[in-house]
RNA sequence: GCGGCAUUAGCUCAGUCGGUAGAGCACUGGAUUGUGAUUCCAGGUGUCACCGGUUCGAUCCCGGUAUGUCGCCCCA
């Protein structure tokens, strides 16, 4: 094999056993969006550079150092294959002004880039399904979209994937208690670790997260953001558990809960599982009041979270699902000039009949043929040489049942035939 | 971006204390006329990831690169 061709690190082509199971989750996922009443979207993989800046923040890691950024060499403009899909998905938003139209749920399945350093689970080109509420303002559209999550779940047979909420505040009660507890680890720079003095001005809030036992005590002791938020934060924040408990969706608030992106405020939620490693968050989001507005929209509360699928089908994989093979109904096998002419007329007016054929091609001996129909998976075969060409003809061969006998048939009556097989062998299994 | 481990046939993996390599599955052809999944026989199964170094000689030892994987950082 030649290694001078090969695909771009952490950018993975999905062969077709895996992309067939990739379509099934696909169907499971837009049945379920249709459910809460969500419409697709399909916007560019590639933006301007400056969206992403704007919209995610300019000392976010996607922003500093993720981001696969190029200028345009025919036109010099900067452009950015897209590491998130929200800043594209607001941007069509407030371009084609959908935020005053009926359809503000929106969906979109693609491509996300970021340039990580690959492992199971985290890739270079991977997929979000990603979900907007735009232009909700209440604690009950968050909620719906964190049930939406228990549903899905349970859709994807999945369990064990525990739910992770906080509230963030308002941009104004986080910069409060930010500066609180940038002036509370201030006090402890000494005891600091390396990690800790380089994230004290970066993400502080991240320092509380640390597994080192020497600063256990300072961080129980740190300013807690939920002290900081205002009354309507908070009765936000009870808003969208009071659903949750109504549902009964169990769920931890989890206060170092951070999003690594600027835009959220308010609500945010982790969707966790620990049977992927160091790659455990499934499916996160929150809100982004400010976000519209800021991108050059008028001022339009919205909502949204996005799944990775490469995860999800790592998760799904993972608890035993296998994609169910995907076989022909029908074979057709053929030998002879006369016979390949009537065994394509044969063919396609199976396929008028709404049944998956494979018509062979390519020639070769009778065995090889059959082999091929075997291992095509395929109910049955319809065998056509000189011989049945000459009256119009076919053998019609069950490959999956024993004790069938082979029955040469008029090719008019060969779909009803079969029909009539598909139809005997689904009431064996249903009274099995 | 940092550190640990790995890379042998299309796939899953053996192996050589340094003397240019194997198994299973899959694939191709054959076992009297035109019939598969069981059997039998024959056969490609390969720069032993790539480049360089040490050596009479490297798939094996050393260095670098690429890719994967685990963890860190961060995130879906």
């Amino acid at each position: 094999m030649s290694h001078t061709l090969q695909s771009v690190r952490g950018m993975n082509d999905i062969l077709p056993d895996e992309a067939e199971f990739w379509e099934l989750f696909e169907d499971t996922v837009r049945t379920w969006l249709k459910g809460y009443g969500y419409r697709p979207i399909r916007m560019p993989i590639v933006e301007p550079t400056p969206l992403f800046k704007r919209a995610i923040g300019e000392v976010t890691d996607i922003v500093e150092k993720e981001m696969y950024s190029f200028e345009d060499s025919l036109n010099g403009e900067q452009l950015t294959l897209r590491p998130e899909g929200t800043a594209g998905c607001v941007r069509a938003v407030i371009q084609h002004g959908l935020a005053n139209q009926i359809p503000r749920r929106l969906y979109y399945i693609g491509q996300m880039f970021r340039h990580e350093r690959p492992q199971k689970g985290r890739y270079r080109q991977f997929h979000q399904v990603g979900v907007e509420a735009i232009g909700f303002a209440g604690p009950d559209i968050d909620a719906e979209m964190i049930l939406m999550g228990a549903r899905l779940w349970d859709d994807l047979g999945l369990d064990g994937i525990e739910l992770q909420i906080n509230s963030l505040g308002q941009p104004d009660e986080r910069a409060q208690h930010r500066a609180a507890l940038i002036a509370y680890l201030e006090h402890y720079r000494e005891i600091l670790d390396e990690d800790g003095k380089r994230r004290l001005y970066t993400n502080p809030l991240r320092i509380l997260d640390t597994k080192n036992p020497a600063l256990q005590e300072m961080c129980a002791g740190a300013p807690k953001l939920m002290d900081y938020l205002g009354e309507a934060s908070l009765a936000h924040f009870e808003g969208v558990q009071r659903v949750l408990r109504d549902a009964g969706v169990p769920f931890t608030i989890n206060p170092r809960l951070v999003r690594g992106l600027d835009y959220y405020n308010l609500t945010v939620f982790e969707w966790v599982t620990d049977k992927l490693g160091a790659q455990g968050t499934v499916c996160a989001g929150g809100r982004y009041d400010g976000l519209v507005q800021q991108l050059g929209g008028k001022a339009t509360p919205a909502c949204g979270f996005a799944m990775g699928v490469e995860r999800l089908i790592a998760l799904i994989r993972e608890s035993g699902g296998e994609p169910a093979a995907s076989a022909p109904e029908v074979y057709v096998v053929h030998q002879g000039a006369a016979a390949s002419r009537l065994a394509f007329r044969v063919a396609e007016g199976l396929r008028d009949d709404g049944l998956d054929v494979l018509l062979h091609c390519g020639g070769g001996a009778f065995k090889s043929q059959m082999k091929k129909a075997d291992a095509s998976g395929a109910a049955f075969a319809v065998i056509i040489g000189d011989d049945e060409a000459a009256t119009g003809e076919a053998q019609l061969k069950s490959l999956r049942e024993e004790g069938v006998a082979q029955r040469k048939l008029k090719v008019d009556d060969l779909a009803e035939a079969i029909f009539d097989h598909l139809i005997d062998s689904d009431d064996e299994q249903e009274q099995g």
